[in-house]
DNA sequence: TTGACGCATGCCGATATAGGCATATGATGT
DNA sequence: ACATCATATGCCTATATCGGCATGCGTCAA
């Protein structure tokens, strides 16, 4: 088996770090591929399958203008990562105590099983 | 060029379902590969190969003990995960009257250079 | 020492990637 | 109809993956 298509989930897609910077510039408002492609100094192909990808996780929405194609960003997406990356809160601060009070509660949860 | 090495980035680390949820695990407190293995049905090749990918970025440290290996979490790593999401959290929410307000500022600042 | 246990590794196969380049597709204006 | 601009795609190369299986290596017990 191979790892998982980029478009299988939010958390490959952002994998990417050019994903991540087309996101974050998205945030300024909508934009052609040209112009976000100029804005992070890569080739328009690139952009556009970096967009692609994007869009099938649904980060991204395209909107046909004349000519163009204006993209936009949905963020809505990317809420699961930050609540999933939320739940280790409690761990990356290295409050030892109020993290000994969350093993204690799962060792009980344990034994009133 | 070939996809980013799972152990380039914290974010190419944790976009392995798998990963995801021994992480997930280890906030309950350490455990040797092979609970972990058994806990989330895997093999143990399995679990030692994504579990060397998470040490290689940090997100988990190993000990020692016995004849055992005792895996544990270091959550630091995740908090630039759950930092960068946050950054959207604004769009995610909708409240247009503040993304509104957020772009105008953008504007504001690009004529003040 | 010998055996058993716990874990890490190596090799293989199948697959999906990211990027480059050329080109197809589509809409616009003349 | 035609030339042009804006994007999307296709093909190709090199690479890194994940999973399975077998096996190596270190540790402990008898």
């Amino acid at each position: 088996m191979a790892r998982a298509a980029t478009t299988s989930d939010v958390f490959n897609a952002i994998a990417e770090p050019q994903r991540r910077e087309i996101l974050v510039l998205l945030r300024a408002g909508e934009r052609p591929v040209t112009e976000l492609a100029g804005e992070l100094g890569m080739t328009q192909p690139r952009a556009s399958k970096h967009l692609r990808v994007l869009r099938a996780v649904g980060l991204v929405r395209d909107r046909k203008a004349g000519r163009q194609r204006m993209y936009g960003l949905d963020a809505r997406g990317l809420r699961p990562v930050h609540e999933w990356a939320g739940g280790f809160e409690l761990f990356w601060n290295e409050s030892f105590d109020r993290l000994d009070a969350y093993v204690q509660d799962l060792k009980q949860a344990r034994q009133e099983e």
